[in-house]
DNA sequence: CCGGGCAATGTAAACGGTTTCATTGCAAAA
DNA sequence: TTTTGCAATGAAACCGTTTACATTGCCCGG
């Protein structure tokens, strides 16, 4: 592969003449510009982009933490992720960190060692280590989705709590009480927070909560169609089933229905994200919708901040959610 | 950030020692070793891995080229890869092509100027450049999913003609001859693929193909739910609809309920891929399963031999598939 | 007792660009 | 004509490791 030297010598010029006409062309005069681009042309020279970034300390590259890359919700986030950092000439890594702490630690080291320039955590775990300095960040860090706000970094998400609250309110209002809770991971913040918004609901509605009728799945549709049975199986009297995610609100359908039930004759199902096939379940799935794309997008641009040391001006974003009502539900007659 | 002569002065010892300490501990006396390592702990050292990828001329990282990280076949597909990534010690790049051939470009570029040692591409098109160099492949490069096997590198997929025609026997054995095809992309390859499938299934059982009975879509339940409604208002005889993925299928799925129909009374319906949703649609799809996490793993263990120059074993492998039967389908009398 | 060989360590070049600072040449100002 | 200033270019240091080669010191055999 050629080198810099190479073209240098062959347009009767110096490396450093070479790497103006990438980087400041207009340095350069318009005749030694052209006979500096013929000899790369004629050569098929390429800057090492490694040397460059070897030189300038800087990898234009942001590693993207994710706990389960396979999954729709993070994979639409990484997808906006990678719109603005397309737009910003960012590179993209991702591990996939299956909720493992080591290897969120590796992350932070690849900041460390410089291989990124910044890391985006999607998973729950906000790492001591990123704290241990005081009020300033170690490392550009963005935590996204699954975040408490306490953290010296910037945070995207949506408000779980007051999501849930209306999706739960929605269902109060359409008359259920005896509403059952199926809720994802017990350890998960988001779980903590989306269960507090429905408890919220339920008081302002002045009806009892009954911690009986919760039950804990992972956020799957297996996971959802397991506890859709243990619950059903238990308490016969709950009318609707208020569903952490859309997928466990699917996999309770499947239960509901391989029980002979008719939805939403017998029983009211809400999901939560609005993940696509809600639109196409049966029924079609009434849930709330989180912009997981738009979350994305958010958090690299905070990054982009970050990395430029420009002022991260909304340090915790919270972004809309909205009601999306189809046809799982009904009113109570 | 310390780096390696602040260690060595602090150790009294060289800068080679201390990066021996790291690359080639062994090499060093114990005492001296203890030596380093504290100094190096007290200082909080890390190498810069920049430095040495520089030194190396191996970044240890591969870019994988996905034309759609949010869809859930590609963040399965990557997923795989990245099991295999991180057992060797890769790191990953990604991209979101979205079939732009200048992004791929710039893809290839990427291990041109050092960014990344191999590219693992997703999306249909081979590159020309890759072919350029006759018959050997200018950068390590390995094409998954959905490629044909006539270039220079290796590439994992399944076999969609095969698998196609398994589906298409399994609906013709059933007694259906009235068989409307909800196929991709029309200029896909799996597309064409899968379509020829179909056929060469049509022909042993000595029935016609009627190509008015073919709809193209984009490969999304969208796609597919638009797609039925075009072809079931335009023929009302198909007795089962042969969907060319799942996401397909379950549009079309929509369609038909909607349209009155019972599921799989009126229509059978069988998709492609097996996503999880398969299994909770309503009714549950009978699917052909494609292995993608396992694609992803073979293509990364391709990429690591290659890397390595190991010989690739089965230049061209072709992963089996399996029929799956649930309730979408049924038996005509 | 001396020299060869080996283990442990040091020295300095190399990796391939970028960038600072110096130099050159020419046009405009004095 | 001389000076000044600026645009264009060159020379060389620099980024932080690794590694080939040199050196040291010690052990052991002759």
């Amino acid at each position: 592969m050629a080198q810099i030297r190479d073209v240098s010598k062959r347009a009767g010029v110096s490396p450093a003449t070479v790497s103006r006409a990438y980087s400041d062309p207009q340095k350069l005069s318009e005749a030694t510009l052209k006979k500096v681009l013929k000899a790369a042309e004629e050569l098929d020279y390429k800057p090492s982009s490694l040397a460059k970034v070897f030189r300038g300390k800087r990898t234009n590259s942001v590693l993207v933490m994710a706990p389960d890359l396979a999954n729709v919700l993070f994979a639409r986030v990484l997808s906006g992720i990678e719109r603005i950092a397309a737009e910003n000439n960012y590179f993209l890594l991702v591990s996939d960190t299956s909720d493992n702490t080591d290897i969120e630690r590796a992350g932070i080291e690849m900041v460390e060692t410089h291989r990124a320039d910044g890391v985006i955590q999607l998973g729950e775990r906000p790492l001591k280590r990123l704290h241990k300095a005081g009020d300033d960040c170690p490392v550009p860090f963005v935590h996204a989705i699954e975040t408490d706000e306490l953290g010296p970094y910037p945070t995207v998400k949506i408000d779980n709590v007051a999501a849930a609250e209306a999706m739960a309110t929605y269902l109060l209002a359409l008359g259920h009480r005896d509403i059952g809770v199926l809720a994802g991971l017990r350890d998960r913040r988001v779980t903590q927070q989306r269960l507090e918004g429905f408890q919220a609901a339920l008081r302002a509605f002045g009806a009892p909560f009954d911690p009986a009728r919760v039950e804990y799945a992972d956020y799957s549709m297996s996971g959802g169609a397991q506890a859709a049975l243990r619950l059903l199986s238990r308490d016969k009297n709950v009318t609707a089933l208020f569903c952490m995610s859309d997928e466990i609100a699917i996999g309770a359908m499947r239960t509901a229905l391989d029980q002979g039930m008719t939805l939403p004759g017998d029983l009211s199902v809400t999901g939560f994200d609005n993940i696509d096939m809600g639109q196409y379940s049966h029924p079609p799935l009434t849930t709330v919708m989180q912009p997981e794309e738009r979350i994305g997008e958010v958090a690299m641009t905070m990054m982009c901040n970050l990395l430029n040391d420009r002022a991260v001006v909304d340090k915790h974003q919270r972004l809309e959610t909205e009601l999306v009502i189809r046809k799982s539900t009904r009113r109570l007659v």
